[in-house]
DNA sequence: TTTAGCGCGGTTTTT
DNA sequence: CCGCGCTAAA
């Protein structure tokens, strides 16, 4: 035990050390970026474990991401097997062989973690409702049953779609689909069914959405499927009205963790709340006696606020969980503030940036690095001087490095759209990158068609996944066929699956047509044969090779085809392995993994290379080197946020993030002209955060390659016409520049009617007249077809032109 | 029923 | 510029 003790204790400072200690009652854990927020996690349920004798089938520990949950489950398998080495083998595990070190974590995972519950919001509590959906009923008397499909963000667009559409006969223009899906979401993320929409609805259009919400439900539940936020939405449904199903959750989960709790939004705090409290509402005190809640988050790193997410939970926590002894020494607040990633620049640079936000927790990371490199400012001539001077740069630095370290480097930017002139960069200096996002492997349409088969044979309901296969492979099955037989099925209210297999009415409805429908039910009902003993992988082959889908791609013979009949393999192969890591095997949690899955963790990367991605999957990762692109008004911050404070916060905390990501050098990088889109070029203003970074923490730097030469090498002749001769002052004078921007027009300019400037959301502007005089004076620029705005030249993001 | 061609719109996005 | 959804024609 005291070993033990040893092992999780002896590299913590005190505060880290506190958090791990505490077994017993509520308790916030406010982690700076790269404070050791996972070690605090991990070590802590460690020591539950060892130290405390606390079953793992008690614990519950969530993250958002399955990347977070792989690495913290690996991390305590390894924890654990440390002390299982000093019991079974007598020696420390650094000096035991790799074979022993990993049979060790294999008896770990197996015997002593099988029990614990850690993973993603939705998977476990998709989890629980394979368990318990079925004893739920809803208010309107909507049911589910454990083969639920798990719909993702195209499939549920699908649906609000056809319910627009078709269902309340709709303008799809005027009620866009995805706008309606999102405020959807939306309500669902904060715990609101249709009727509280309705309740608050102030207009038509409210009140429409609210309608929309309750259809979308209806057909949700015909199709026997959730949304990703149902997964969450109706467990706390299912908890609110069952008392055994809560009772039961809440005595298992006698210790709960939340990472990153400052993404969590109303319903995940809901349900985290639920399962606490327990069957014992109302009161106004938790009993803590045998219990904990242990929640990890740092507000300056929220940056999900558009997915609902709510930051403001993490600061009511204290008020939330409070308990009913309120003395001193129930201290349920630690605060980790020890940098260990970071030079200590970085870190005075990203303090700085983050202290311009008003609604914080009070919070200054403390470096425990040397003061390191200066910033450095790349001010470059457009977006593609701007991936030159980021190359060159990345080349020059290994230079000094006899095999160059590509992964040492990262390059973020705020949209995507920004990544293709930096990919085009790399390639051309024959710089092995990674880009992350994009699409999802489980995004593939050889993919989802295949897992739909699966969803079908599973679930008959989900007409969604029908429809999506029953004429892949072609089968003759057309858009009028599918329409009358749509229409029988809500006439009669028999499921459409049944209409499919029945011969009679089918050859009554479509005639000559319904030779494709039994080509398809024929194949459907051979394979649900084998639904019973088969698992996920064999059913998948019997799909591919039964459905004619495999000799279809095998026919076509392009590269293409060759491309998805690896896909296709790839697929049975995780089937495979998931069936090797669970013991049941079971379809529907092979079909819920799936829907859950993202490729950034399973996907096999260049080892070595430079890491492209934006800032908001930054979070939670380190580099040595980290590029922040684009920092211009309306790129970063977005053109969405500059007016608007709270979302404008948002973007400097995304801001911080990035910084916050480097350990070594940070290079900040801006384009003095850029084309979004192969539209127009067009004259930037540079980002007000970099005038919130302290000048003495900046180095500029004149980039070495211009675009114009670059793009004589493309030959891209259109290109070059744009203007080299235009003598740039940010490239000259870079930091200045940009400074000046922001010291405030009125104090060096004095603006006179008929000047012309470039406002940051407006564009291009010309001043026709001027309210006031002296310090005080408004300005009134009329803006092209944006109309004419009143400024304040103090505040206001311009720019003088001519 | 299928496919080619045009027009429109295009932050970020753990699941 | 690129990917989509819809319409027109084969």
């Amino acid at each position: 035990m005291h070993q033990t003790n040893n092992f999780l204790f002896n590299s913590l400072n005190n505060q880290q050390l506190q958090a791990v200690k505490h077994v017993y009652g509520p308790l916030l854990v406010v982690a700076g970026a790269g404070s050791g927020k996972t070690k605090a996690l991990t070590h802590r349920i460690a020591n539950l474990i060892e130290g405390n004798s606390i079953d793992p089938y008690n614990i519950l520990a969530v993250t958002f991401t399955n990347k977070a949950a792989k690495e913290m489950k690996g991390r305590l398998e390894v924890l654990l097997a440390q002390e299982l080495a000093f019991n079974q083998f007598g020696q420390p595990w650094t000096t035991l062989k790799e074979i022993d070190q990993n049979q060790l974590r294999t008896n770990v995972h197996q015997e002593r973690l099988q029990n614990l519950w850690i993973g993603t919001f939705h998977s476990l509590f998709s989890r629980l409702l394979r368990y318990d959906i079925e004893k739920y009923t809803d208010p309107e008397g909507l049911k589910w049953t454990r083969q639920f499909s798990i719909y993702d963000e195209t499939d549920s667009q699908t649906l609000v779609k056809e319910i627009i559409s078709q269902d309340m006969s709709l303008d799809p223009k005027r009620y866009d689909p995805k706008k309606i899906k999102r405020l959807i979401s939306n309500a669902k993320n904060q715990c609101l069914t249709s009727n509280d929409l309705l309740e608050k609805a102030e207009n038509n259009f409210d009140k429409t959405v609210a309608e929309a919400y309750k259809r979308y439900r209806i057909s949700l539940s015909k199709n026997n499927s959730l949304d990703f936020d149902d997964l969450l939405l109706l467990p706390v449904f299912l908890l609110r009205q069952n008392d055994i199903v809560r009772d039961y959750w809440h005595k298992r989960f006698k210790h709960i963790l939340v990472d990153e709790y400052q993404d969590t939004n109303r319903t995940q705090y809901e349900l985290i709340k639920l399962i606490t409290a327990g069957n014992t509402e109302p009161k106004k005190f938790f009993n803590w006696e045998d219990r904990s809640i242990f929640v990890v988050g740092d507000a300056d790193q929220s940056i999900y606020s558009f997915r609902a997410a709510d930051f403001r939970i993490l600061i009511g926590f204290q008020e939330d969980f409070k308990t009913s002894i309120n003395d001193d020494t129930n201290s349920s607040l630690i605060k980790l503030e020890e940098n260990y990633r970071s030079s200590s620049n970085i870190l005075d640079a990203a303090n700085s940036l983050i202290e311009n936000n008003s609604e914080r927790i009070d919070k200054v990371l403390k470096a425990t690095k040397e003061k390191g490199e200066l910033l450095t400012l790349l001010s470059c001539d457009d977006e593609i001087s701007e991936a030159e001077a980021i190359t060159n740069k990345i080349k020059s630095l290994n230079n000094y490095n006899q095999n160059p370290i590509w992964k040492n480097f990262a390059i973020l930017y705020r949209t995507r759209a920004q990544s293709r002139v930096l990919e085009e960069s790399l390639v051309r200096w024959r710089i092995p990158y990674t880009i992350f996002g994009g699409l999802r492997f489980y995004d593939r349409r050889e993919i989802k068609d295949a897992i739909a088969y699966l969803k079908v044979l599973v679930n008959s309901s989900d007409n969604v996944s029908l429809l999506r296969i029953i004429n892949v492979p072609r089968r003759g099955i057309g858009k009028t066929t599918i329409q009358k037989l749509n229409e029988l099925s809500n006439r009669l209210n028999i499921p459409l699956w049944e209409v499919l297999n029945d011969k009679q009415s089918l050859e009554e409805t479509i005639g000559r047509s319904s030779k494709g429908i039994n080509k398809f039910t024929e194949v459907m009902n051979d394979l649900l044969c084998y639904l019973e003993n088969s698992g996920p992988a064999q059913l998948l082959q019997l799909i591919l090779e039964k459905s004619g889908y495999l000799s279809d791609l095998l026919s076509s013979g392009t590269e293409e085809s060759e491309d998805r009949r690896n896909n296709l393999q790839e697929l049975i192969n995780a089937a495979t392995q998931y069936e090797e890591e669970t013991e049941s095997g079971d379809v529907e949690g092979f079909l819920s993994t799936a829907a859950l899955t993202t490729d950034n963790d399973t996907k096999k990367n260049n080892p070595n290379s430079v890491t492209l991605m934006t800032l908001h999957n930054s979070k939670g990762l380190e580099f040595q080197n980290v590029f922040i692109t684009g920092l211009e008004q309306g790129l970063f911050p977005s053109h969405r946020s500059i007016d608007t404070p709270s979302l404008l916060e948002e973007e400097r905390r995304l801001c911080y993030v990035g910084i916050t990501r480097a350990k070594e050098r940070v290079f900040l990088s801006h384009a003095r002209e850029r084309r979004l889109w192969g539209g127009m070029r067009e004259a930037t203003i540079p980002s007000i955060f970099l005038s919130e970074i302290p000048e003495d923490l900046i180095d500029g730097e004149l980039p070495q390659t211009g675009g114009a030469s670059i793009r004589r090498d493309l030959h891209l002749d259109r290109l070059t016409r744009v203007d080299r001769n235009n003598p740039n002052e940010f490239v000259n004078k870079p930091i200045n520049a940009v400074r000046k921007l922001y010291s405030g027009p009125s104090k060096g300019k004095s603006w006179i009617v008929g000047d012309k400037l470039i406002h940051s959301k407006f564009g291009k502007g010309e001043i026709i007249h001027i309210f006031g005089s002296g310090e005080k004076i408004s300005l009134a620029v009329k803006f092209g077809d944006k109309g004419s705005k009143i400024l304040d030249p103090r505040l206001a993001p311009i720019r003088y032109v001519s």
